[in-house]
RNA sequence: GGGCCCGUAGCGCAGUCUGGCUAGCGCACCGGCCUUUUAAGCCGGGUGUCGAGGGUUCGAAUCCCUCCGGGCCCGCCA
């Protein structure tokens, strides 16, 4: 059975007013202040109450420039978008939420896992080119950007994410820019005023908010913008920091999605375009002076419009490392769900106030998210108590958690740790769930429990191969590891002997077995340890395993009987 | 130079927005139990100037100001 424990989750602010305090607490203060169901609201639902006092259809934008690797961190940008838009639902709004993807950008890093051998050599000729000029490494995808950002993008419905999904490129060829783009052309001196108040370097005189795709060599991040008229800019193709230009000097159309406005003016130009009225965006993007300051200028003087009610997010580390798509340093969505729960990633972005960083360790410490996701679940059933307060603010973030519905049934888990020793062991699925409700983990399951102990069981297996340390890991060997055994005493042998036919005699809860196991020890003149030892060689092959009780229990018992006695002969 | 986050028990953290009960949780630690080991033994125990100083308040970990320390981000790419 589980070990009965509470955790950190559960503690914290109670706000009672100490009662016992009557006589010390003057009685207007009382009147005014003593609110014992006083409300303490997400924020995601504070977001959601902030938007629908400006208007009742918001719009809430995510989007993440397409240079690599998808990773968890970026989730944060469209959960967060996805959970307002959910949470203005339930308010009586109607929210929209979308995902662009800012795949018209132009590649200035290689991003891993091109970054390595040939295929260094091979992009290096990309610096510069739009993400989605580039061709994909793998034949199984259309480009760059398919290639790294479908996964993501598949992934998204099995987190419970219903968003609309832009392409930027696309938006730019469709036209749909154009006037925004005249617009900001128009008034590139308003525009250069507005980003020189930040710059220590100001801008030239000349410059324009747009940078062109160069015709000759497709480098969008070598072009210089030189004077605009109708729908054409004009320019020429000098170079960039980190990639030289050809030098071709050309006219690009504006309207036909031969080049973008410069990202400063694009990110305005898009709450315009798609009626943004609210958008999460990356702790850089929120810096004063940054791209959201500029933008809200820029919004208001030049487009005319509202900038959207911002979330600032912060980022997600991994095992300490911040994450990185161009280094390699990512976790990505089809990742997290080999080992967990779509729910635990809902879990561990809305647990935690946005602003607060997240640090995500897919080995050891994802037992405790695990556990705690549980007790929080548990919370909600009424199974486990808090504080009224706490139990309202766990409620609320198991509920955002949920990939849609919250069940309104108790929903039964086999706990993750355990799970991680019964996935090494079972056979096939009618024998787990054997196990499972003799153990009474499962007691008259639902179809949908056995559902989710099943995914359970899958994602224990998959950590436990690629993410648990090795001495978690065991196998129960097929046949008798006869070198091992012939290492055991005499003794040795007869503690099997005698266990063996205390197995078929009677049933042993884990605890009863444990201890038996010592009291067995003593009657053939064995350490306990000997005892252990020898059980481990028959079964395993090595000295060591999971702890006894438990694991004998979730093995077959006719097979270990019949395996001690091998054993022994 | 600017911004954000963090500083609470030995370690890792919750609680801070919305001030109010005796400041909590996990691990570690200490003492018992009947017994190898393992991030699932059991029972009992809190070991703390809530970074520092000032202010507001009947009341401050929580709000305000100043300072100190750590981390990240931005510094004109996006």
């Amino acid at each position: 059975m589980a070990r009965p424990r509470t955790l950190n989750v559960l503690e914290g602010g109670i706000s009672f007013m100490r009662l016992a305090g009557f006589n010390f607490i003057p009685a207007k203060i009382l009147r005014v202040q003593y609110k014992p169901t006083s409300v303490s609201m997400h924020w995601i639902d504070r977001v959601a109450k902030a938007l629908l006092k400006r208007d009742k259809k918001p719009v809430i934008a995510s989007g993440i420039s397409v240079s690599g690797n998808i990773h968890i961190g970026h989730c944060n940008d469209v959960f967060i978008a996805d959970g307002v838009r959910r949470a203005l639902e339930e308010l009586g709004g109607e929210g929209q939420a979308f995902w662009y993807a800012d795949d018209f950008d132009p590649m200035r890093r290689i991003p891993w896992p091109l970054n390595e051998g040939e295929l260094a050599e091979k992009y290096k000729q990309y610096l510069g080119i739009p993400y989605i000029n580039i061709p994909s490494p793998d034949p199984n995808y259309k480009n760059f950007v398919d290639f790294f950002a479908r996964p993501f993008i598949e992934s998204l419905d099995g987190f419970g994410i219903d968003v609309k999904i832009y392409s930027g490129a696309e938006i730019y060829r469709s036209g749909k820019m154009a006037e925004p783009t005249r617009t900001a052309l128009k008034h590139a001196d308003k525009i250069r005023t507005i980003l020189n108040r930040y710059r220590s370097k100001p801008l030239p005189e000349d410059w324009l908010p747009y940078d062109a795709l160069c015709e000759r060599c497709g480098r969008l991040a070598t072009t210089r913008s030189l004077s605009w008229h109708d729908n054409y800019v004009s320019y020429k193709c000098e170079g960039s920091d980190y990639v030289a230009g050809c030098g071709h000097e050309g006219e690009a159309d504006f309207t036909k999605g031969q080049g973008k406005l410069t990202w400063r003016v694009e990110w305005p130009a898009r709450w315009k375009l798609l009626g943004v009225t609210c958008e999460p965006f990356g702790k850089d993007h929120a810096v004063v002076g940054g791209s959201y300051d500029t933008g809200k200028l820029i919004a208001k003087q030049v487009f005319k419009c509202n900038a959207p009610y911002p979330v600032p997010y912060e980022w997600v580390s991994l095992k300490g490392r911040q994450m990185s798509s161009s280094k390699g340093v990512v976790f990505t969505l089809p990742q997290w769900l080999e080992i967990a729960e779509p729910e635990l990633l809902r879990y561990f972005i809305f647990r935690s106030k946005p602003m607060k960083a997240k640090e995500f360790d897919p080995g050891l410490a994802l037992l405790d998210l695990y556990d705690e996701y549980d007790l929080v679940e548990q919370v909600h059933f009424g199974l486990v108590e808090a504080s009224a307060r706490r139990k309202e603010q766990l409620k609320r973030i198991y509920q955002l958690s949920q990939l849609r519905k919250t069940p309104r049934r108790r929903v039964q888990r086999v706990p993750f740790r355990f799970a991680t020793v019964l996935a090494q062991v079972m056979r096939d699925e009618k024998y787990a769930i054997n196990v499972l409700t003799s153990r009474e983990m499962l007691t008259d399951p639902s179809k949908s429990d056995i559902e989710l102990a099943f995914r359970r069981l899958s994602c224990a297996r998959n950590w436990v191969s690629k993410y648990a340390p090795e001495r978690l890991q065991f196998k129960v060997a097929e046949t008798l590891p006869a070198e091992a055994v012939q290492l055991l005493s005499k003794q040795q042998k007869q503690g099997l002997t005698q266990l063996a036919a205390d197995l078929s005699s009677r049933d042993f809860t884990p605890v009863e077995l444990h201890n038996h196991i010592y009291e067995l020890a003593q009657r053939v003149g064995l350490k306990a340890s000997e005892l252990f030892k020898a059980i481990y060689l028959a079964l395993l092959g090595r000295e060591s395993g999971p702890r006894v009780g438990n694991f004998i229990s979730v093995l077959d018992k006719e097979f270990v009987i019949s395996r001690l006695g091998e054993a022994t002969l």
